[in-house]
RNA sequence: GGAGGAAUGGCAGAGUGGUCGAAUGCGGCAGUCUUGAAAACUGUUGAGGGUCACACCUCCGGGGGUUCGAAUCCCUCUUCCUCCGCCA
């Protein structure tokens, strides 16, 4: 959520950055500016219905004290219509002021000035490239085919026991997700990163927190009995953990990382793309989440993406980075770096990581502050990333390692599995 | 799930209708002293709105009510604690 003293000073450079996203914000930030001028007068007379009944008061209390009744008791009727004043003025308050609240959500994050302007995936900026895509020998199948020769995930037993998009990972597939798990996690903990185990449904605060709900509200899972959220990233959760915290600069930088599973209802995906692996309502990932001074956020969010460069480097897997386009950018993102990695056998590129800061957007939701070296209170800068989704680079790990004797292991990973290769 | 108790500033903990945004202690910050540090002493120290700056307004778990006036009384929700039940 923009913060509204931002918007009441920046409008122009506002609407013209917005303009990358390819909406045209003029009129709801006409609208806000509006509604926040109208909530301001309330306010204003509200304060000074309130400050003259309060004055009342104490002038009452202090003739009942010392014995004037009478003279009370006139005063008393005087207060009668102020109350009725402050009653009313303070209803459109709360009405003017969640008026505001609801337009605010619905403007989007201001995108970065490095992020380009486009209209879909198609206008992402790709900035780096690394890796040998490797040549496979004929007949070279895709993963969902590797599975089920190799035995290792049945989306058929899934789709029994719960649903599409719910797979059953077996024998040295199921070893290899964990032995991944472990491996990033490790490689997270060893740049820094402290390990989280948080709870996988969140209640709404959290969700409006990090900005999924209103906005992606069927998106999720809810669980209505007890109004609670299965989570689709384990951002929600670990961001949370510090709404409403008010920190010192020197608790900055604030590196924390977390695996979950996530859930995704992606109502509406169907076809060759969504094949397999490629996307589901149940996934796992490992996510990293930081907290940052605003001077120093992009600084960390280059360290991210060069983290994540690192673990594909160890992988050894074929992959390149996006800059997204106004376009595609997330609702939150003020920039967001996307990792794809290629996979031979389906000839495409598959997004296994993404990399952003949210800048003050999330901070503002969560009332996420830090105390200045003023003394003055800052919302502080929030950022996160995959390190990494766990379905694709399995996916890309099946079918770019594959070879006719079976699927050899990366061998960062061997020692995480116990074997090194599946056949 | 049943029965009781509780929720106050970073923490601990007073406050049961008016001068309480709230005593006191600890912690934090600044200073005095000291070669430096510690101790001691002095001062300072919640958040939000509003204003050029003041003034002023709101907030004592959330919401609602009584009253001229609520941290304090009433209703309701949530959470925590104790006991019982169930249970990985």
């Amino acid at each position: 959520m923009l913060q509204i003293q931002n918007i009441r000073e920046n409008q122009e450079s506002i609407i013209t950055a917005l303009k990358k996203r390819n909406i045209d914000a003029a009129p709801m930030i006409s609208k806000v500016l509006e509604l926040d001028e109208k909530r301001r007068s309330i306010q204003t007379e509200l304060d000074a219905t309130l400050a003259e009944s309060n004055k009342l008061s104490k002038e009452i209390g202090m003739l009942f004290k010392t014995g004037k009744a009478q003279e009370a008791n006139v005063l008393k009727e005087k207060t009668a219509g102020l109350k009725e004043a402050s009653k009313k003025l303070g209803e459109d308050l709360n009405t003017t002021a969640e008026e505001l609240q609801q337009e605010l959500y619905l403007i989007p994050n201001v995108p970065h000035e490095s992020v380009p302007s486009g209209n879909s995936d198609e206008d992402n900026e790709e900035i780096f490239k690394e890796g040998d895509i490797p040549t496979l020998s004929e007949g070279a199948l895709p993963h969902w085919e590797l599975a089920k020769k190799y035995d290792i995930i049945d989306f058929e037993l899934g789709v029994k026991i719960t649903g599409a998009g719910f797979p059953v990972y077996k024998g040295k597939g199921a070893r290899l997700q964990r032995a991944l798990i472990a491996y990033f996690l490790d490689k997270n903990a060893e740049a820094g990163y402290t390990e989280m185990q948080v709870p996988l449904m969140v209640n709404e605060d959290s969700g409006y927190g990090t900005g999924q709900l209103p906005d992606k509200e069927g998106q999720m899972y809810h669980v209505q009995a007890d109004d609670l959220y299965l989570i689709p990233t384990a951002e929600v959760p670990v961001t949370n953990l510090h709404r409403g915290d008010i920190l010192a600069e020197s608790d900055f930088p604030i590196k924390y990382t977390g695996y979950t599973p996530c859930f995704r209802r992606e109502a509406g995906s169907y076809g060759a793309h969504v094949r397999g692996l490629n996307r589901l309502h149940q996934f796992d990932k490992v996510e990293i989440v930081r907290m940052e001074h605003p001077n120093n956020s992009y600084q960390a969010l280059d360290e991210m993406v060069e983290h994540v460069k690192n673990i594909l480097r160890e992988l050894k897997l074929p992959y390149r980075i996006l800059r997204l386009c106004g376009g595609d950018l997330g609702f939150t993102s003020a920039l967001t770096f996307d990792f794809e990695v290629f996979s031979t056998a389906q000839d495409r590129w598959l997004e296994i990581s993404s990399v952003s800061n949210f800048e003050t957007f999330q901070a503002n939701r969560l009332k996420l502050r830090f105390k200045d070296e003023n003394g003055k209170s800052q919302f502080a800068h929030t950022l996160n990333g995959s390190s990494l989704a766990l379905p694709r680079v399995l996916a890309g790990i099946l079918e770019n390692y594959q070879t006719e004797e079976g699927i050899k292991i990366p061998e960062v990973l061997v020692p995480y599995c116990g074997f090194d290769i599946i056949d």
